[in-house]
DNA sequence: TCTGGGGTCCTAGGACCC
DNA sequence: TCTGGGGTCCTAGGACCC
């Protein structure tokens, strides 16, 4: 190995959420540390390796972990904080490559090649990456390095924790093919299963299966894609990311939700916050709306509507969410989960729906805007959330500061 | 062990148009 | 009368990823 052969290095932050709160609290150090929810239905966002050495994993319920690893630390997890590192991190990749493709919030695809004039080979950057990441944010992370992405996705995940791992250029199947399939980046357990009745449990093995098969199996486009990584084949180039395709907004009510007045308060309240994440990507607005539905039996169901001009504000998605939710037909079917999506995105000049109280509306939102800007999001609240936050907190009457209310209706004057 | 929240991409069927 | 073929858009659901 050496050289720039490997160019594409895969970084990925060691227990990120976990090692972000040790930069703010030390005594979180050298223990069992969980970042999940606290709730009755939360669950493992990040645990720490002395966590992970008593079974506890992202993904599983939190309860799960309290009782595999009853002397953890279990912190809820602040997810603008570790936005915020991330940047930071992010600078520093930044530093070393133009080209830098961000998969995740820890997690990124640098294609080093551009510094072969200047390094001996890009394991040596790769070290110097993790050295600044050590020093800078503070943070572990972990780097593969190979000629294609996905291998070196492979690696970092085998270089876990804190470490390094360098596939070399022509040696890949000898790394690949006794590897699980389901190590490969898009199979997951349906895949996994389809492939177990074929008879294949390792990306050898899917070397072996002829690509029609897998095509005919899996679906072309999938099929086609799983056959050329078992050969080690992988085109595709380090690219900086395209704008987000969707935003979204949901959540799981620790009780679950019955009633159609219940349903929309929360979806009201779900409408707002999409509003506030629409306006802080860049005042987009949405072609497409989507009302996912979970209910208790975790049967999930979505409806969308597509409409011609494009919506951004509260009181233009309120309507349209309120046809969703008819069109689902929940009845009184217990709720677990509500969301709801934007999509076609554009930006707030394009395909705004003329409409006569135009300029009134724009007025209005501009305004809840300019003291959400100001005051945080929770400054302009509905006032239909209002009155259920008052039915639901009798004694205590919100105090009257320095809010401005609108109605929840779909004429904001009303 | 009853299962978060935020995304991406693919598939399949139907509507609609030429 | 019993019928085509292709293209595009929309909707619903699902697999998968971190």
């Amino acid at each position: 190995m050496g050289g720039f052969a490997e160019h594409i290095l895969h970084v990925d932050m060691d227990a990120f959420f976990v090692e972000v709160e040790r930069l703010h609290d030390p005594s979180l150090r050298g223990r069992p540390v969980v970042v999940g929810g606290l709730g009755p239905r939360g669950v493992v966002a990040s645990a720490s390796y002395e966590a992970r050495r008593h079974g506890v994993h992202s993904a599983m319920p939190t309860a799960e972990a309290r009782r595999r690893c009853p002397a953890a630390r279990f912190v809820a997890p602040r997810h603008a904080l570790y936005r915020e590192v991330s940047l930071a991190v992010f600078e520093v990749l930044e530093s070393f490559s133009p080209l830098v493709e961000a998969i995740s919030i820890d997690e990124a695809f640098v294609d080093v090649a551009g510094l072969r004039l200047h390094r001996t080979s890009a394991v040596e950057v790769a070290a110097e990456i993790r050295g600044r990441l050590r020093s800078e944010p503070g943070l572990p992370a972990s780097v593969g390095c190979a000629a294609t992405k996905f291998v070196a996705k492979l690696a970092s995940a085998r270089a876990k924790p804190d470490g390094v791992l360098v596939v070399p250029a022509g040696r890949e199947l000898e790394f690949l093919h006794p590897l699980p399939v389901d190590e490969l980046w898009g199979v997951g357990a349906a895949t996994k299963a389809a492939l177990a009745e074929l008879g294949v449990a390792t990306i050898g093995d899917v070397a072996r299966i002829p690509r029609a098969v897998l095509e005919s199996r899996l679906g072309v486009a999938h099929g086609h894609h799983l056959h050329d990584l078992a050969q080690g084949r992988d085109p595709r180039p380090v690219t900086r990311r395209a704008e987000a395709r969707s935003i979204s907004v949901e959540e799981t009510f620790a009780a679950d939700l019955v009633g159609r007045r219940r349903i929309d308060d929360e979806l009201l309240g779900l409408c707002e916050r999409l509003e506030g994440r629409l306006r802080r990507a860049g005042a987009l607005r949405a072609h497409t709306l989507t009302l996912k539905v979970r209910f208790q039996d975790f049967t999930t169901i979505t409806r969308s509507e597509t409409l011609e001009g494009a919506v951004g504000f509260r009181f233009e998605m309120w309507p349209v969410v309120r046809r969703l939710v008819d069109r689902a037909r929940i009845g009184r079917r217990p709720v677990r989960l509500l969301g709801v999506s934007a999509s076609g995105l554009t930006s707030r000049d394009e395909g705004r729906q003329p409409a006569l109280d135009d300029g009134a509306q724009d007025a209005i939102a501009a305004a809840a805007a300019a003291v959400k800007e100001r005051f945080g999001d929770g400054a302009v609240v509905p006032a239909r959330l209002l009155e259920a936050r008052v039915a639901a907190d009798r004694r205590r009457p919100p105090s009257e500061s320095s809010s401005v209310y609108w109605r929840g209706g779909s004429n904001p004057m009303e």
